[in-house]
DNA sequence: ATGAAAGCGCTAACAA
DNA sequence: TTGTTAGCGCTTTCAT
């Protein structure tokens, strides 16, 4: 089932169901609504093989995440995938698992199959490596501090969160605060040097060192985390997690030790999970539109090709992204685990 | 760059690199790596449009889920991911809201694009379109009763699970059993077939529709349904919910009405989700292997697509998956909820 | 407003 | 073992 095949049917040569196809202007209305009426009736469906071959275009996007069970993935991606839906892209998806082989083959496949752009959370590849790939491929690169004017981003205000969320705690009289901090991520430094910045303002006396423990960004690394912590710092009333996850294992944790959240533990997460008001006791966490960060994505993702492909004549050009960094805002949200 | 200029810097012909490429028999081997180093410094890809044109293959296949962001399909799809890429498998990923466009569009696009199978949670496509499209295009069913010879599934078995839940709760005493069923999926029924026929066996004098409520299998609709059960059942000690979402929905409600968990309102969840452990008081539940699950379904659309292409001369024909049904284990999990 | 011709980059079939 | 030919299905010139 061709594009010729429909011609024959409709009695008109293949440019003009081509014609039809693409909503192009020179073709009659009759002659259209004929063609597309013939397309319907033979089920027809245009090969994008060949389609892609001509165009060079695919309809097709990337999605590079570490693990797309950590269930802050998922939130992000559905207001990917509802953004590219609208635009007609098609989202192809790759796990990493932080390793620096595969976020370098997804984008080495991606770049293979003509893919229109991709968006990545990369842990394991540097600036440089990714801005070379950014030339080949349209790339917005998500939650991690990029330092290249090649590259284009989409961020969130990690210090800013992590501060309110020090400040809470501050404010509720802790004096002791620890950080549960993630051994993964570049993004991790920015809440690390957030929490070590804010917290000698209000604790001058602290020892920070002794004060970050770093484990898996997880709920059992969450545990084994606190658990650490409180055996080397047992005057500790207070800890900010890297996210929820470790929170929701700090938390955890604190049962374990017998110790009652917040009474004897205050526990503040980050990301706000769908599943943060219903843990217990309900998580304090900084709230991040995760869908909204999503969709800003794929927009940012798609100005960006929109640059690359110029328009018609006359139009005026807008502002470019290309190079942009979008920083998105993050909130605490007060619940009762501090 | 295309496989003509690796070609001339190679000093050899298109065809020879294409031998080298897809590591065909008939090249001397010193030609071969001459051709790779050649191909490994030009850095060259070969353009997946032109190859799928003539191989009509894609190494793309699509997962159509209703919402990525319900935390079960992150789990199943973990698990799927991992299995084929050790295929070659690049996954695009769809989201249909239930929707039956959605369902359908999903597939069409699938088809346009040659894509060599699709995995499917259906909720609103019926056998006989499924079929229709199986036809087309090799397809696994997920999780939903098929009655179609054509058809090949993949499930979970719902009824084991939903029978264990209701043989522990009578065990424990409880005679005023309800149920939160799921408004949406024809898997639904399957839960609730099992439940009514369960619990008749321990409650004769049971009502049982008004014990049977139905929400969307959200902690909203779980939250909002506990509710209604209760209100019309105040008698009601036990409820096991059509997932693990709507159980955490009861415990929420349950707390909201000053109801003690387990100890005045037991609660039963499905699904096993990673985070079934950590809310409070920790879910009892029924637990299925949702990454083992992906992978199944990985592997069984495989061999279906193995049958399509038929194998080289003389190899044993395997015995054929098409139409099969596949159900997996679901047994119950104790922890403190019930 | 429509048709004819060319060619995208690759691999299958055939020739050497 | 290697090279040559043909053609996959579509869109983009260009001609009518």
């Amino acid at each position: 089932m061709t594009i010729e095949d429909v011609a024959a049917a409709a009695g008109v040569s293949r440019q003009t169901v081509s014609r039809a196809l693409n909503n192009m202007a020179e073709i009659k209305p009759e002659t259209r609504q004929r063609v597309l009426a013939t397309i319907e009736r033979l089920d027809y469906r245009p090969n994008a093989f060949a389609r892609g071959m001509k165009t060079r275009k695919s309809n097709t996007i990337g999605l590079i995440v570490s693990d797309i069970s950590n269930p802050f993935y998922p939130a992000v991606a559905r207001g990917l995938f509802d953004a590219a839906e609208t635009v007609g892209w098609n989202v192809v998806v790759y796990n990493t698992d932080l390793s620096r082989r595969r976020e370098e083959s997804a984008l080495n496949e991606l770049i293979a199959r003509g893919a229109d752009g991709v968006v990545g959370f990369f842990y394991a590849l540097d600036d440089a490596t990714l801005a070379r790939y950014a030339g080949d491929l349209p790339m917005v690169v998500s939650d991690r501090p990029v330092d290249h004017a090649a590259l284009t981003s989409v961020t969130t205000d990690f210090g800013a969160g992590i501060r309110a969320a020090v400040e809470h705690l501050v404010a509720s009289g802790h004096q002791q605060i620890g950080m549960l901090d993630s051994t993964v991520g570049v993004a991790a430094d920015e809440r690390r040097e957030a929490f070590v910045e804010q917290v000698p303002v209000a604790l001058p006396a602290a020892d920070l060192a002794g004060h970050v423990i770093q484990g898996p960004p997880t709920i059992p690394g969450g545990t084994a985390a606190l658990h650490e912590l409180l055996n080397a710092r047992p005057e500790i009333t207070a800890v900010v997690a890297f996210n929820d996850l470790m929170a929701i294992g700090a938390i955890h944790a604190a049962r374990e030790r017998g110790l009652a959240v917040p009474s004897e533990l205050a526990v503040v997460g980050f990301d706000d999970l769908s599943i943060a008001p219903y843990v217990f006791p309900p998580l304090t966490t900084v709230h991040t539109d995760k869908y909204a960060h999503g969709r800003r994505l794929a927009d940012v993702l798609h100005q960006l090709t929109a640059e690359r492909t110029p328009d018609r004549y006359g139009e005026r050009p807008a502002p470019s992204v290309s190079g942009s960094r979008v920083v998105l805002p993050a909130t605490l949200i007060v619940r009762e685990s501090a």
